[in-house]
DNA sequence: ATCGCTATGTGGGCTGGCGCACAGCATAAA
DNA sequence: TTTATGCTGTGCGCCAGCCCACATAGCGAT
């Protein structure tokens, strides 16, 4: 594989790594495709690899009762999917599905784990990350008891909005309700409650973006909050 | 403080340590009371230390529109409360609420920090324990969205007598609403129908568990999950 | 013994989300 | 053009959990 400006990862645990110390990450892991509706990792299986997104999405759900499973948090290219193999685990306890197509650095399970022994920059930036994501779940967790599902959806759209590069991704109403924990049906009210209010606007499974800002308002302060302990961490 | 056998923890974490690094940690720091209802830490507010209960047990609640709060993870004598600053940052999220009252080993911040610095087994353990804990949010997530009142409730009276000594403990209907987040009017149904079947008794605030077999049945699989999860990483 | 506080029990009306069933309607393949 | 398939919209009955209000019962203190 090149290894060039162009494999130059735009990932944000990544980016903070010295010139030298991408470079040799670069060598242990290689640029892979994200497509929609790939599964990185079956709950209860072995994590092979881990993935730092550049781009694309990737939903990381929780299995219940069998076959049901709700999400219990997003990973873009703010941060890192196989945290386990950080913390010393190998087996998933949650489903890797990718929510939204783009491109990874990939490293294997053994060279990861060999590469943060040695490397602190490494391990300190996933240390925050790690952090920052169990805020997210946490809050979810919160959120999902209390809050309405227009709410929900909107602070789930905005989330996916940060993470994709674009004002319009391909969802359908069915892979929502999955991913939220409801039904269908329920999400065509709510979303059809944000588009009476111009708010978002969708067709057959594309949505897109129209009012940001009026998004947020929309949305609980979950989202908010989440962003805010991210932040904080940042200096 | 006198250091004697008396001191020597009885906490998961810190009982991986050699007599050496146990000494060592005893002397950086103090034994404790956790007394119910006390609040080790505000959400937003700055962590000044760490605990490692020897017994009782520390509620984590994630705040939520101003004054409601939710709690999205229990801390017994498996744990630690504090995990920011052991992920490098000194903020936390949530609130540190003694749910049963005990006695913890408790850390200053900058000696903590000082110590994980220097100890790779303590390190390994942290996040070990990690794991396991974030496996136990992201499992309340999704049952805080899909499972009925009774079985979290039966699940929750599961967790806290894996961390109670013993088979009573002083929770009211009142308290036990506000960490499941709901009202206390369904607590007294579900705990109602808990005692019809003989699973628990309770009296002005003190429930008794009697059929721990019953109780495990009467719950959703989301507590055998995260134990199982636990299970599995201690070989 | 009385008062007051805390904890528990009950009832009525409301609504968000559920299950089920079916009716458009767009895009792609035949 | 037709057919199939995938995505979205709607209607109906149901129930868990909501809010509000009030009734009892144990328990401590003056």
């Amino acid at each position: 594989m090149p290894i060039d400006t162009h494999t130059r990862s735009t990932n944000s645990v990544l980016q903070v790594l010295s010139p030298k110390e991408n470079l040799r990450l670069s060598m242990l892991s290689e640029q892979v495709d994200l497509t929609y509706g790939d599964v990185l990792c079956e709950p209860g299986k072995t994590l092979r690899h881990v993935y730092f997104p550049n781009s694309g999405i990737i939903s990381l759900l929780t299995p219940l009762d069998g076959h049901d499973s709700v999400e219990v948090g997003l990973v873009g290219r703010e941060g890192m999917a196989g945290i386990g193999l950080f913390l010393g685990s190998s087996v998933s306890p949650v489903q890797m599905l990718v929510q939204g197509s783009g491109i990874a650095t990939r490293m294997k399970a053994a060279s990861f784990r060999n590469e943060i022994k040695r490397n602190p920059v490494l391990q300190r930036e996933l240390n925050r990350y790690l952090y920052a994501f169990m805020a997210q779940v946490a809050q979810t967790a919160a959120c999902n008891r209390h809050h309405l599902l227009e709410k929900r959806l909107a602070r789930w759209l905005l989330m996916t909005h940060d993470r994709a590069r674009s004002n319009e991704f391909h969802l359908t109403q069915e892979f929502l309700a999955h991913m939220l924990g409801v039904r269908r049906v329920g999400v065509t009210r709510a979303a059809g409650l944000l588009q009476e209010k111009n708010l978002i606007s969708y067709r057959r499974g594309n949505i897109t973006i129209l009012d940001r800002k009026g998004l947020e308002r929309a949305s609980c302060r979950c989202y908010e909050a989440v962003n805010d302990l991210r932040d904080s961490m940042l200096n």
